[in-house]
DNA sequence: TTTAGCACTCTAAATATATGAGTGCCAAGC
DNA sequence: GCTTGGCACTCATATATTTAGAGTGCTAAA
């Protein structure tokens, strides 16, 4: 299984993904030849295609066609014969540069990373941010709207900004509802939200005698907006980059692509990644579980918030992609996003 | 420009638009008759369309193929034809009052009234809300984030949150950036945002003597995130329904639109409305300045948040669209939202 | 093991043909 | 003076036919 090829048969693989990516169509023994300086015949070419097809890593797609890469093929590519293109690095790392110092708010610069890292690539862009429930609790605000009816802000160490309407049991305040906001800056600093419920819990059956009002208004308003399902954040970027795309000229083959992109929660769980993979991953055609990927290949890699807690960034495209180029622009892109958390200390 | 047509005219010129509204075909004397109960033969309907088309209400694409409405077709038929289908409006109702329930934050409140929309319509929706700038300000909340950097979180009365860093020319501490949050709730509360920069210039002369760094320090927060351009916040639903229609079958007449759809920023001015035009307005192909809208139409209907003040709620889709089902939806739907705002008083 | 030669395959493009829905016009009829 | 049946004409669409050429696999010789 992961037996190594022959030296020729890995050049002439590595060729045919090449010409693949650059020429959306299937290659032959000859045109192989002609654009590559490959110093035997097309009849040998040809037995070694032939090979290779035997092991699965090209196919064809009719008799008089020529050859093109399985997803195997594309598999054996990335594993080995991916060289170092450092080419464009410059360009990316100016760009990154100058986005620096115009970091504005978490989602205008989501916006921004998603939008730059489409572009470089030339293909989809997509950023899932970790939820609410991960991160950190730096302030909660909570706004008087009716007796019962509670506008609740929150605020991450990260410089997430959450807001949430919540409906009451009992009739509340202004007043005690500036207690309770004191009460849980005080309570919650710096603590992950996801152990606030819990936190609550233990600290309700040392207030209820003294504060009993209190206790049980925050407990509901942890309740309903902590603790409720909590939606991840994602930004999707050059969804228009599919239609440049050959293998995407026909309705039926971008429609369900679209479709799955219109419904963001699912999104966000197949482009969200493992926090313990580090390094870059990529997915190609039937290696994706979801359907509507299985003629696309995927390209992830996580970027960190704190050392428990990461998003990811990931690039889809067809799988004939130029993945050497994505590589590098993933690798960039996301390691400048890690920067801005953890050493540049953004926010 | 403005007379009437006949009777007779009119009830073709109505068939026609339905008959191309239910099949996107051309339609023919022949099968119109058969479509209708209308007693009078193929030639007489044929020396009718004839008519018609000299009039410019009808064109024909080839000299063998039926007829279908022009541009000015479909505004006869809205604005003279249009008959009150009130067929659906409980199944909306319904849906409308389940939802009254569960409204959480804006953000998710509009998410969800762009799908409900969308889904209703069986086309695009688009939620267009103002810029922060028009809103009244209810409160600041500075966040300490290093020394020149603060995260400034803007509440509006109407309870949309806004957040953003801002890079201080001064070094600040917590305490300082506290007083400053503090001065800002006291004087502007209540404010339109619009309002802001003006009233800070007034007052920084009055304080500049006693507080100097902390008038200069609020006015570069003023200037830099209020006083800033600001992006008007956009809901787009349903894109995908495009590929639905017949019209839109080929990739090169879908491209135009979802790239337009990428470009927020220039889809929020496309779908904002004059806050003085109340009711539902509709732009027919051409009658639409956005090149890649001119083979659509757009219904629009503005909600109102305060009296002065207004967000757009919107519909796109092909000409060739289920008019009176799309207003009763767009009626519906927008009157429930300036619901919420006004009587309801849920933000 | 490599290669030239050759018969064979199959798509894609080009061309030809047929079908039929629809039109405009005219002369006759109510 | 509308209305209508009849008829020649038009033109997009669908189907069938042909052709060109890129590519293959196999074989036999180097």
């Amino acid at each position: 299984m992961n037996t190594r090829l022959s030296e020729r048969k890995e050049t002439i693989l590595q060729l045919i993904v090449n010409s693949f990516i650059q020429y959306p169509e299937p290659v032959g023994s000859k045109t192989l030849l002609q654009r590559s300086g490959l110093g035997v015949s097309p009849a040998t070419i040809r037995s070694e295609m032939n090979e290779l097809e035997r092991l699965h890593y090209i196919t064809h797609p009719h008799t008089s066609a020529g050859r093109l890469p399985t997803d195997k093929g594309y598999r054996y590519y990335v594993d080995h014969l991916l060289g170092q293109e450092t080419s464009e690095t410059e360009k990316i790392q100016a760009r990154i540069t100058a986005l620096k110092h115009k970091i504005k708010s978490i989602d205008e610069f989501f916006s921004t990373v998603s939008n730059l890292i489409s572009d470089f690539t030339s293909q989809v862009g997509v950023i899932v941010f970790p939820v609410l429930d991960e991160l950190n609790f730096r302030y909660a605000n909570l706004i008087y709207l009716s007796e019962n009816k509670v506008l609740v802000v929150w605020a991450t160490m990260s410089g997430l900004i959450k807001e949430q309407i919540v409906h009451l049991d009992k009739a509340v305040d202004p007043e005690l509802l500036q207690h309770i906001a004191n009460f849980m800056n005080q309570e919650f600093f710096g603590m992950p939200f996801h152990a606030i419920k819990a936190h609550m819990a233990k600290r309700i059956s040392e207030l209820e005698r003294s504060y009993n009002k209190l206790a049980t208004i925050a407990d509901q308003i942890v309740s309903e907006s902590i603790a409720a399902r909590q939606e991840r954040k994602v930004w999707i970027d050059g969804m228009s980059h599919i239609f440049a795309e050959p293998e995407f000229q026909e309705i039926t083959t971008i429609k369900p692509l679209l479709e799955a992109f219109d419904q963001r929660e699912r999104i966000a769980k197949v482009f969200e990644h493992d926090r313990t993979v580090d390094g870059i991953t990529t997915t190609i055609g039937e290696e994706n579980d979801t359907a509507e990927f299985k003629s696309c290949a995927i390209v992830r890699r996580n970027f960190y918030i704190t050392d428990s807690l990461c998003g990811t960034l990931s690039v889809l495209g067809p799988r004939r992609m130029d993945y050497a180029k994505i590589f590098t622009a993933v690798e960039f892109v996301s390691g400048f996003v890690s920067n801005v958390f953890k050493e540049e200390k953004l926010f």
